[in-house]
DNA sequence: GATAAATATGTAAACGCTTACATTTATTTA
DNA sequence: TAAATAAATGTAAGCGTTTACATATTTATC
C-alpha cells in the first residue's frame, strides 16, 4: 500500500495526496476529507525513507554515547528527548560501548543513514579517524555537536564541563580534611575528562605541597572494574593512601564494591570522593561525597546547539559557515556528604 | 556526491560501483580496486536511505522500552545490543516514558522508518490502540517481539518472566520471617507485571491465611516517587504494616529513600523485600532482598525470537504465517540478603 | 461580465540506490 | 575452432515520496 493506491480509491493524484498528507500547498476540504478517510481505512502509514529521499533530508538525530549503563548517559539521553519534543525531529540511540573501532563504524552508519545531526561523547579524545569522520560529517552538512567529552584539535561545538576545577575541588575537600596521601583512579587519559580530571588532582597536590609517588595515581578505564581493581592496588601499597579520588561514577562504584568485600568502612580506614552523582547512594543517604553537574543543563544546551545548526544550514549553507563556533564549558558543585573525612 | 559520479570516475556504470560496493555479482577484481580507491579519495558514504527504499527494507530493528533510565531496560538494551552484533542489523532506541499516547506515536513512527522489525515492553497491557498498532504491523510483514510486559489479546511473540511465582515467593520470605502484616506497593494494575505481582502478592497472603485490609495495597507507577509516597501512605496507617514488598527496583528505591528520610531502619522497624535488582546496592553490600531473574538471557531471547521470524520473512511469508508463537517465561530468583526479617 | 487573483488539482522529474535482464567479453570444452 | 559456459559490464525500471511547474476551476474586483 502506497500513495499510489491511496490517490487512485479517491479518485486524484498523488500530488493530492502528499498535500493532504503533509498539510502543504491547497487541498480542498472535502478533498482532504476524502483522503484521510481512506488512508484510516486502510491504515496507510507513508513511508519515511521514500519522504527522506525524496526531500534529503531525514529529520533524523543520531546520539552516540559510550555507555548506556551509566547513569550519567541515560540520564542525558532523557534530556535531550525531552529537549526534542515538539520540534519534530527524532533521536536514534547508539552505544559505543568505550570501543573506539566500534565509534568509528556507528559514525559511518549514521551517516549512511544521511541523518539531520548527530551529538556525540566521543570515547578518546585522541581518535584521529573519529575526528576525520566527525570534520567530513560537517563538510557534508550535517551538523555535529560534542557533548562531556571532547575530540582534540577538532573545534567542533560541544557542551564540555570544567573538570579541571571539579577535580581540583574534590581533592581539595580531602586535603581540607586532612589527608596527605591521596590516591587517584584516573578514566582514561585519553579521554578529555580522564585527563583533566587527573590535571586538577595534580594541581591540588601541587599548590598544597603535597608530592606524592607516581604509585598514587591508577589509570582506570571508567568502568566498575576498573575502580575495583585500581583501589585493590592502591591500598596494597607499601604506605597506602588515606582518601581516594575517583575520576567517574562507575569506578567509584567500583571502589566501593571493593572497600565492602574487604571489609574497608569509609569514614574510619579510607575516605572518598568522586565525580559524578550515584543517585541511589544519595536516595539511601549514602554519605558518599562528590562532583557534581548538572546533566540536564548540559544535554538541553548541546540539542539547542545542535538545533540552531540545523536551523542555520536549511536558511543557508553560508550562515552556518559563518556562524562562530560555540563551545560551553558548565560549572560543577562540590558536594560534601562526609566520605571525604575521617572520624577522629 | 552519490553512486553517479563515483561511476563516472571510474568510467563504468552505476550497476558495477554498486556491485563493487555490495560484493555482489561479478566485478572484476581491478575494477573492483579502482571504484573502491575513488570511493575512498571522496570520502563516499552511499545513501541506506536509497537502499533501503530499492531494497524494500532497512535493515533496522526498533526498540522501544518505557524507561531508559531504570537500568533494568538500560541492561536489557546492552544485551539487545550484543545479540545483534555481527548480524548486519542496526537497533534503534525508542522511550515511551510510561505513557500510552508517545507508545502509540512511537510505534507510528517505527512503522513510518519502515523497520525491519521490533522490539517493545509496552506500557499498558490494556492499551487497546497500541494492540492493534502493533499487530498491524505484523500484518503489513513487520514482524514484533515483546519483552518483559504483554498485551492482553494480542498473542504475539514475546519473553517475559514468572512475575507471579516471583512475587509470591518474595512475599513468603516475609511471611516466613514471622510477619503477619505485609503491605505491597503495586505497579501499575494495567501492565503485566504490575498485575501478576498483585497477584503473587495475594496467594501468598491466601495460601498463608493472612487476612489484610485493602489499605496495605498501594497503587504504584513503577516509578521511584510512587514508592517513597507509598511506603509513607503504608507506615501512617493505624496499624501499619511491618513488612512491604515492592514490585519494581524504581519503586523499592523510592521506599528506601522515604526510610532514609524518615530515619526508619532496615531490619529494625521494617523489613523489605523488592522486585528486581539494585546493581549499586548489590555492589555496596546493601543487605537488600529480591527477586530477580537473568536479564541478559531475556534480551538474548526475544532478540533470537526476533531475528528468526524476520528470517523466516525473508523466506517466504507464508512460512512465517505458519510458524507457531513462541511466548516464553523466564524463571526468577530469590536473592536473600537479609532485608527480609527484623533483628529479634 | 471581463479580468485578475486565489484556490485546487494534475503531470512528471527528481531523490540515490538495487537488480532483472541484456549484452559483451573471456574462458572452457569437445 | 566452433560452441558452450562463465565472467564482466551496461541499460533501465523500480522503490515511494515531494515539489516545481502547468493547468483548471473558483472567487473577488471593478
Amino acid at each position: 500500500m502506497n500513495i499510489q493506491d491511496i490517490a487512485q480509491k479517491a479518485g486524484t493524484s498523488i500530488a493530492t495526496v502528499s498535500r493532504a498528507l503533509n498539510n502543504s500547498g491547497y487541498v480542498k476540504a472535502e478533498t482532504k476529507q476524502r483522503i484521510l478517510k481512506i488512508v484510516e481505512e486502510n491504515n496507510f502509514v507513508p513511508s519515511a525513507i521514500a519522504r527522506s529521499l525524496s526531500r534529503s533530508e531525514t529529520g533524523n538525530i543520531g546520539v552516540i554515547v559510550p555507555d548506556i549503563e551509566n547513569p550519567f548517559f541515560s540520564k542525558l539521553i532523557v534530556a535531550l528527548e525531552e529537549r526534542i519534543q515538539g520540534t519534530g525531529y527524532n533521536l536514534i540511540f547508539l552505544t559505543s560501548d568505550e570501543q573506539r573501532e566500534k565509534e568509528q563504524r556507528l559514525i559511518n552508519m549514521i551517516e549512511q543513514q544521511r541523518v539531520s545531526g548527530l551529538i556525540m561523547a566521543p570515547v578518546a579524545e585522541d581518535n584521529k579517524i573519529s575526528r576525520r569522520l566527525l570534520l567530513q560529517l560537517e563538510e557534508k552538512n550535517i551538523p555535529v555537536a560534542l557533548v562531556d567529552r571532547d575530540l582534540l584539535d577538532s573545534n567542533l561545538d560541544g557542551v564540555f564541563m570544567d573538570n579541571l576545577a571539579g577535580a581540583y575541588a574534590g581533592v581539595e575537600a580531602l586535603i581540607k580534611a586532612g589527608h596527605q596521601r591521596i590516591g587517584i583512579i584516573t578514566g582514561p587519559i585519553t579521554s578529555k575528562p580522564g585527563k583533566e580530571r587527573l590535571d586538577g588532582y595534580l594541581k591540588a597536590l601541587q599548590e598544597y605541597g603535597l608530592k606524592l609517588g607516581r604509585d598514587y595515581i591508577i589509570k582506570g578505564d571508567f568502568k566498575i572494574q576498573s575502580g575495583y581493581e585500581g583501589i585493590k592496588k592502591l591500598l596494597a601499597l607499601p604506605t597506602p593512601p588515606t582518601a581516594v579520588f575517583t575520576s567517574n561514577n562507575l569506578m567509584t562504584l567500583g571502589c566501593l564494591n571493593y572497600l565492602n568485600e574487604a571489609k574497608y568502612q569509609i569514614g574510619r580506614q579510607i575516605s572518598l570522593v568522586g565525580f559524578d552523582e550515584i543517585e541511589v547512594l544519595k536516595l539511601i543517604g549514602y554519605p558518599l561525597s562528590i562532583i557534581d553537574r548538572d546533566v540536564s543543563l548540559q544535554g538541553n544546551l548541546v540539542m539547542d546547539i545542535l538545533l540552531e545548526k540545523i536551523r542555520l544550514l536549511g536558511k543557508d549553507k553560508k550562515s552556518l559557515a559563518r556562524r562562530e563556533v560555540k563551545r560551553l564549558t558548565i560549572p560543577y558543585q562540590l558536594i560534601l556528604r562526609g566520605s571525604e573525612k575521617l572520624e577522629s
